[in-house]
DNA sequence: TCTGGGGTCCTCTAGCCG
DNA sequence: TCTGCGGCTAGAGGACCC
């Protein structure tokens, strides 16, 4: 979907349409407890100022001081969503799903052409939504996905077999799915600029560079293969919770009940979509974004809110607080799914709302 | 000076065990 | 009894993606 959390917007500001446009964090920046945010998605008018995603907001509104800032509203975006992947799997049951703005569809068993098929999704998606859309079509779901960024907004590209040295070998090698910031800068450090620069280069030599699997992957991607299926269904492997304070935190006790506050909100989370975790694990991230992390394993599986907090508070005991915390999160992975998890944690949950005890370091 | 929140997967290290 | 080693797991951190 193009400039999604910012298309969605626009339909119910249809006043700001043409107007530079920055959804991000709690929403405008020249708000002191708003500042700390970044850029989720802009609109094409803001993004001609130089404002992209993750930028901090305060760096959008310096570019773009006449821009308009909204906070992001996933209850917004979430039944758009829901329509638009509707329409793809009513197109074909090969769905994907990427997020919440993409998927990939396997559309090779249809009896119409690709290019038809995908003209009437994208008519189909505007007609149902309002929105304009993306669209790749090529072998695998490398080429398809990389198909997809050549044409945007509101395009439809093929990239067929004949089609990679022409079209993706001279992109940055940034454009490369797997290539983030820190491995384009490595590369970068090798003189390796595009696309085709990456493909051309010994996998011997990338995987002491990059270490063999990434190198496998990436070596194989410059030069078109990529063998994974699409897949259609999927267990989530954790759930987290995290906040960002609008200002740091000293004070181990607020620290806490912080904490415990996020507990409480994941634990309903995971008793709402009946999945318990057998480890927790928070993370801290400091005033000098040094991000620390503590993991504890139980013996079984849990999704009561009183043990994750008390294993919560164990991780916390484990953290030298020398510096203040600018944001605390707590994760619980290695899920399974838990019948009737519901009924324990929803009695576990009242308990905890009320007076709570801190159990954490001196 | 500034740098969200939700995830996934990978690597490295240390400890345990046979 | 000591040592080495491979397999396994937990924990910490890093990179990347939407």
């Amino acid at each position: 979907m193009d400039a999604f959390f910012a298309s969605v917007e626009l339909l119910r500001r249809p006043d700001l349409r043409g107007e530079p446009l920055v959804i991000g964090g709690r929403g405008d920046p020249r708000e002191a407890h708003h500042a700390r945010g970044v850029v989720a998605t802009a609109t094409y008018e803001a993004r001609a100022f130089g404002i992209r995603s993750g930028m901090p907001l305060r760096e959008a509104l310096r570019r773009c001081p006449q821009a308009h800032f909204l906070p992001v509203d996933f209850s917004a975006y979430t039944p758009v969503s829901a329509r638009f992947k509707q329409l793809m799997r009513e197109c074909s049951p090969l769905f994907e799903d990427r997020g919440i703005d993409e998927a990939y569809l396997d559309i090779s068993a249809l009896p119409s052409s690709s290019l038809e098929t995908a003209t009437g999704l994208k008519r189909a998606i505007g007609s149902a939504t309002g929105l304009s859309c993306s669209v790749g079509i090529a072998p695998n779901k490398l080429l398809a996905k990389m198909a997809s960024e050549l044409d945007k907004p509101d395009g439809i590209s093929i990239l067929e077999a004949g089609d990679l040295e022409r079209r993706i070998w001279p992109l940055p090698v940034r454009s490369l799915p797997g290539v983030g910031p820190r491995t384009g800068e490595r590369l970068h450090q090798h003189s390796i600029a595009t696309v085709g620069d990456l493909a051309a280069v010994s996998p011997t030599w990338l995987a002491h560079l990059i270490g063999s699997s990434h190198a496998a992957w990436l070596h194989g991607a410059a030069n078109g293969r990529d063998e994974r299926p699409v897949v259609t269904e999927r267990e989530p492997r954790s759930r987290s919770a995290e906040r960002t304070f609008a200002e740091d935190v000293a004070d181990r006790r607020e620290l806490a009940r912080r904490l415990g506050a996020l507990c409480i909100e994941l634990a309903a989370e995971l008793a709402a979509e009946g999945y318990a975790g057998r480890t927790v694990g928070i993370k801290l991230r400091f005033a000098d974004f040094v991000t620390c992390t503590r993991d504890l394993s139980f013996a079984g599986w849990t999704a009561d809110v009183r043990t994750l907090r008390r294993a919560a508070f164990e991780c916390l005991k484990r953290v030298d607080l020398d510096r203040p915390v600018r944001l605390v999160g707590v994760r619980v992975s290695d899920l399974r799914r838990s019948a009737g998890a519901g009924d324990a944690l929803g009695e576990s949950l009242a308990s905890a709302g009320g007076n709570q005890e801190f159990d954490f370091g001196p």
